[in-house]
RNA sequence: GGGCGAUUAGCUCAGUUGGUUAGAGCGCGUGCCUCACAUGCACGAGGUCAGAGGUUCGAAUCCUCUAUCGCCCACCA
């Protein structure tokens, strides 16, 4: 044991070890129906992922939960894999040819796929590589992607079943766009954000009568050019002469009508707006209502179309840019005003995104969410923290439908396909929501697992499938059963699903955890999982979220590198309490590191003086057959406290209940008291056995938190036969070997050393000054209890011998003061002074005589007595004859010295 | 405009269903390189629990309002 460092190097360890839980298959899990099983599907990170912070406490989560059920005796199945990413992985895709001056279309679809493919191999399992690090205990043969060959086919299946069922239709509507990725994103994928805009006040001059003209106001004067009407209350005093008129569109000197609709606000701008059904959605609305010209201003790629003559090709704010001045100069700007903007953003690139008017896929939900609604209010999935049910709740019965084709390559193809014989006759290219058809009545489109051979109307083979894909998230929530391969039935679906537990962030709640839940109560007939546990975001230490923008990353990785993964995962779950946000910084991992060092050195004391001969006892049976002092059982029965406290720490999700609890366990009392007070008895074979299995123990219930430097020292342990700690089992609880009463009466004597502690500084004395003590109380228990116990710890505070006092004694050459209940004497010959401790007394007797009023008027209330339960009464009224007993000893003393 | 969260020691946060003297880590001060650990040990200072009102025998904890900060949702041009 010797050779053994003095600090704890993670470097030596880590990789080790989870090469050799890897070699052992250690991860694996099989249908075993003698066990319950227990199952995590993990979310899957993107494959242009690199882990953040975020995926270390989130991955840091399950594998405690996993590592810690694996150790309970469930079959445990961390269920790992990766998504595809469509939006992200094609941008990163896009860039990397860009440095070779390509674009994707220079490609053609089938080359640039063939590009991504070889990208997705070549780095798309970095980020596994990156989980292995943080030590993450998944199955890992049983890796799944999202676009692998078999899941492909499910996304099929699904989308067709859907479709059949009439839940997937094709239509012509507003969604977002994003001008940068040039394809349609969900609402979700959309997330608003406020920004500083302007709102812009322009005349449209009345057709009939020129000098007079109407005041519209907008946010995005550029779309004006797509107007086809303006529109103003009915009941609007000011407009209502104008109903029905003309006004002539600047610029573009198109007469449009002025319409009447309740929708519009009276008292936002000037109560007259503007109507552009083709870039707005509640234009659009007003549009269809009114059966007003869609008319597109715009391109793909956010710059002005051919309807917008002299403007064609100008990119969207360009243009705006270029009206407002051109406005100005016509004297058609009334005035701009600063206004604050909600907008949406591409949840990928930022982009701003632009209503655009597109024919898209879209799925039906509100089917859907109905019974996924009921399976929370019934309770049969919990939210952990309890709040976020609302804001699932609150989603879920406003929801909208789901716009699931996406204009990028890298994806899911849509399974549709298209005659072009019948689409001639029915089908224009251009989105028109005036002429909506019902399409699946329509022959031409088929929705089909394969590709079909022939046009089953016309018999045409001139067939063409669908250039979109599917949103990523299409396949995703697909994902807790789609991994056990359904639709077949397998084993391992039926012992596995539903899973035990789903953990992720608040952000995929609506992207995620909802659709899951949709889909596994549409396909499975079950819901996915029984517990959702939402944990926070890390963010900065000023509580910011972590980007590169700002340059306030702090990278796992280099963590894991500088301190070691077992440090990062401690200190994280240390400071992240339940679902809150962490915030962040690279002086908090102190507490890991620290933590680390500590375990190493008290394990190296342990095995430096360990005789293996003596550990081979069973705990329950030694303590049966043999008196054991009551350190050791103080020590064991703290143990198993705290285990318990463990126990239901993990069982409700508190995770940094459970690191402090065990850190404390282990630094505060192992270490700090324990340790200190065996060190002179080391080899006695009651410390050895005892000392020795309560590390053991404790190196187990720290391992799903800290899987390596526990395993390390693990193996260090005589008598390990190579066993991993990680398929020990988890320490079981003795409930007979815990005893309150013990873990209270100790305290009183830490308080006698911690105060004699304090007297030896306080009163300078040298640290090698061995003292003598006298103890005094009133309570006999309490002197058998110390006499029986005091000597084992005597040490601690340099006390070479102590008596047991028959009343307070005399103040000459002797520090006296009170310890609960206890007077503890030091003797001393003339080497204080007594002002000091006569100060420090009076101090106390004031407070103590406070205490005693306070008291005093509590059980003078009637009320009290009356109304209060008789446990709390008692406890009350023992309180009290314990500060009066200790205010007549103080007073003994106090006058003990005045008498001096 | 709705909803949610936070406000406790210098900093970051715990504080179960209301019930002793409100805790921890870091930081700070003092003394120690004591033969496991200076990534350490011992001792210590530091709090009107954001404010106001209410319920209660009793409130950091429950209710109402207010203030500040943060997040989410919503089609206000």
């Amino acid at each position: 044991m010797n050779e053994v460092p003095s600090r704890y190097n993670h470097k030596d360890t880590e990789d080790k070890w989870y090469k050799f839980w890897e070699e052992n298959n250690l991860f694996s899990a099989t249908v075993n129906p003698s066990k319950k099983p227990f199952c995590i599907v993990i979310p899957p990170p993107n494959v242009t992922g690199i882990l953040h912070m975020g995926h270390a406490l989130n991955n840091t989560i399950q594998d405690i939960l996993i590592r810690y059920h694996r150790m309970k005796g469930f079959e445990t199945l961390w269920m790992p894999g990766t998504d595809h990413a469509g939006i992200a992985t094609q941008n990163v895709v896009e860039k990397q040819i860009a440095k070779d001056g390509l674009r994707r279309q220079d490609l053609g679809r089938d080359k640039f796929l063939e590009r991504v493919w070889q990208w997705k191999e070549k780095y798309g399992s970095t980020i596994i590589q990156q989980l292995k690090k943080l030590g993450a205990s998944c199955d890992w043969k049983r890796l799944r992607f999202t676009m692998d060959e078999a899941y492909s086919e499910v996304v099929k299946e699904v989308f067709v079943r859907l479709y059949e069922k009439g839940l997937i239709y094709q239509g012509d509507y507003i969604i977002n766009w994003c001008p940068r990725c040039q394809t349609a994103l969900s609402d979700e994928e959309a997330p608003h954000q406020e920004i500083d805009g302007y709102l812009y006040y322009i005349k449209y001059p009345l057709a009939s009568k020129f000098q007079n003209y109407i005041v519209v106001a907008t946010t995005r004067p550029e779309t004006m050019l797509g107007d086809t009407a303006v529109a103003v209350h009915p009941k609007d005093k000011r407009y209502k002469k104008f109903i029905g008129k003309e006004v002539i569109l600047p610029l573009i000197g198109r007469q449009i009508k002025i319409i009447a609709d309740e929708m519009v606000d009276r008292k936002f701008g000037t109560g007259a707006v503007k109507v552009t059904p083709a870039h707005d959605p509640n234009d659009y609305l007003l549009g269809k209502k009114y059966n007003l010209e869609f008319i597109n201003i715009m391109n793909p790629d956010g710059t002005l179309n051919e309807n917008t003559f002299s403007y064609t090709g100008l990119d969207r704010f360009k243009a705006r840019e270029l009206i407002v001045n051109e406005l100005k100069k016509i004297n058609l700007l009334e005035k701009i005003k600063p206004h604050k903007i909600s907008v949406g953003h591409c949840y990928r690139c930022h982009t701003i995104i632009e209503p655009y008017l597109s024919r898209q896929w879209f799925v039906k939900m509100k089917p859907l969410a109905k019974p996924a609604i009921e399976v929370v209010k019934k309770g049969k999935i919990k939210f952990y923290p309890k709040r976020w049910t609302k804001v699932y709740l609150n989603w879920m019965e406003n929801i909208q439908d789901w716009c699931i084709s996406r204009q990028i390559w890298w994806g899911h193809r849509i399974p549709v396909y298209y005659c072009r014989n019948c689409q001639q006759i029915y089908k224009s290219q251009i989105p028109n929501p005036k002429s909506q058809i019902n399409l699946r009545e329509k022959s031409g489109i088929i929705v089909s697992r394969e590709k079909p051979e022939k046009c089953p109307s016309c018999g045409s083979t001139d067939i063409y499938q669908d250039e979109d894909v599917l949103d990523t998230w299409f396949s995703s929530w697909l994902w807790p059963f789609v991994t056990f391969y359904w639709p077949k039935e397998s084993e391992d679906l039926k012992y596995f699903y539903p899973t035990s537990v789903l953990v992720t962030a608040p952000e995929i709640i609506f992207f995620w955890v909802a659709r899951m839940i949709m889909a596994g109560l549409e396909f499975m007939q079950d819901i996915p999982f029984y517990d959702v546990y939402i944990h926070g975001t890390v963010r900065d230490i000023e509580g910011r979220k972590m980007s590169k923008s700002l340059g306030n990353i702090i990278d796992p990785l280099e963590i894991i590198e500088h301190i070691g993964a077992d440090a990062l995962r401690f200190s994280l779950i240390m400071i992240t309490s339940t679902g809150q946000d962490i915030f962040l910084s690279e002086e908090k991992f102190k507490v890991g590191r620290n933590f680390c060092n500590k375990i190493w050195n008290a394990a190296r004391l342990v095995l430096m003086n360990l005789d293996e001969k003596n550990i081979s006892f069973d705990l329950c049976m030694f303590f049966k057959k043999e008196k054991i002092d009551p350190i050791n059982r103080w020590i064991i029965s703290r143990f198993y406290s705290t285990l318990k406290n463990v126990e239901s720490a993990l069982k409700y999700y508190n995770f940094n209940e459970y690191a402090n609890l065990l850190y404390h366990f282990f630094w505060h009392q192992f270490c700090d008291w324990y340790l200190e007070i065996i060190k002179p008895k080391i080899k006695e074979i009651h410390n050895q056995l005892v000392m020795y299995k309560i590390l053991e123990k404790f190196l187990r219930s720290l391992h799903p938190i800290m899987p390596f430097i526990t395993e390390e020292i693990w193996q260090k342990l005589p008598k390990r036969k190579d066993n991993s700690i990680m398929i020990e089992p988890w320490p079981h609880i003795q409930q007979e070997l815990i005893d309150k009463k013990l873990e209270k009466e100790m305290e009183l004597i830490f308080d006698i050393v911690k105060t004699t502690r304090s007297l030896r500084l306080e009163f300078n004395l040298n640290k090698n000054l061995k003292l003598k003590i006298g103890l005094y109380t009133k309570d006999k228990r309490k002197i058998d209890f110390i006499n029986s116990v005091f000597p084992y710890v005597m040490h601690l505070a340099g006390i070479e011998s102590f008596e047991i006092l028959e009343r307070i004694p005399s103040l000459e050459s002797k520090v006296s003061l009170l310890v609960g209940d206890v007077n503890l004497s030091i003797y001393l010959e003339g080497l204080i002074e007594l002002k000091e401790e006569k100060k420090k007394l009076s101090q106390e007797v004031e407070k103590i005589s406070l205490d005693i009023k306070n008291k005093e008027i509590l059980f003078k209330n009637k009320d009290f007595l009356n109304k209060a339960p008789q446990q709390v009464i008692e406890q009350e009224k023992e309180k009290l004859s314990l500060l009066k007993e200790r205010a007549k000893l103080l007073k003994t003393i106090l006058d003990g010295i005045k008498d001096l």
